[in-house]
DNA sequence: CTGCATCCTCAGCGATACTG
DNA sequence: CAGTATCGCTGAGGATGCAG
């Protein structure tokens, strides 16, 4: 079984497993528990938008007017995709204008604390390295 | 400067940043280092591969026979992509058949510790509470 | 302010066939 | 065995406009 939700134009990213004990055995399989997780924060836009929640609750126009280039669009739509993960939650406050604001749940800080920021931190110390990687195998093969 | 490499049928995927340190101030920019990192293994296969490489050399065809529904020619180009990277090297023994085999350098080796193996590890862990918000989040929202 | 709907473009990638 | 070239589909995602 696969759930897949026609949202807007497209589809959520809903190709997630149900989970079973036995796809530990072999993670090279598609649809292996990392794999699922990649494909989970792996779009363009989920890894900033969890980064910048991780200090605390923010409005959908905060996360908008902070993530250079994102569209309100792509906002919306890596949010439901997040909260329909468990990452984040959605809190409206039925007033006038609306006030929405997103906030990291237990396991998206998780999920950050221990697979986005090791990540992160891993760029930090070796972007040197794999920029003159790029710029020697440009040398190289043209 | 952006370094886009034509290669077969589209580009590779070479929108990588030069490094600068002022990259480290602002993570929440597009470009900003652990995006690229996101950007290098968050393809359909980078992750598999290295994965699959983690425990010594493997010839092109044993790869492509290990990890399932991998088409040759995305296994061609996503170990250049790597080797680009500087993740992965490609050794050629001229003899008649063709012989080549690809393994992950300390860089490779190091993402895949420092980065690939926590998510994995993340992964493993929490892919029922993930699966769980999802039917939670497909029982309320439809 | 928030966010859904529509239109449209282009990159990712699978299938297939061919070379050294 | 390893790799390249061509074709075509599909889906991610930007722009814009409308609605509660």
């Amino acid at each position: 079984m696969i759930l897949v939700t026609k949202v807007q134009n497209g589809y959520m990213r809903s190709d997630f497993p149900p989970y079973r004990p036995e796809m530990q055995a072999n993670v090279f399989r598609r649809r292996c528990p990392s794999n699922a997780v990649l494909d989970m924060i792996a779009d363009k836009w989920s890894a900033p938008i969890i980064s910048r929640l991780k200090n605390g609750k923010l409005r959908h126009g905060e996360l908008l007017g902070s993530i250079e280039g994102l569209s309100q669009r792509m906002l919306t739509q890596t949010l439901r995709d997040l909260e329909s993960n468990g990452l984040v939650t959605r809190t409206v406050y039925p007033v006038v204008p609306l006030h929405v604001d997103y906030e990291l749940t237990d396991l998206g800080r998780s999920l950050y604390d221990k697979a986005l920021k090791p990540l992160t931190h891993w760029a930090m110390e070796h972007m040197g390295d794999v920029a003159q990687a790029r710029a020697e195998f440009e040398r190289r093969a043209g």
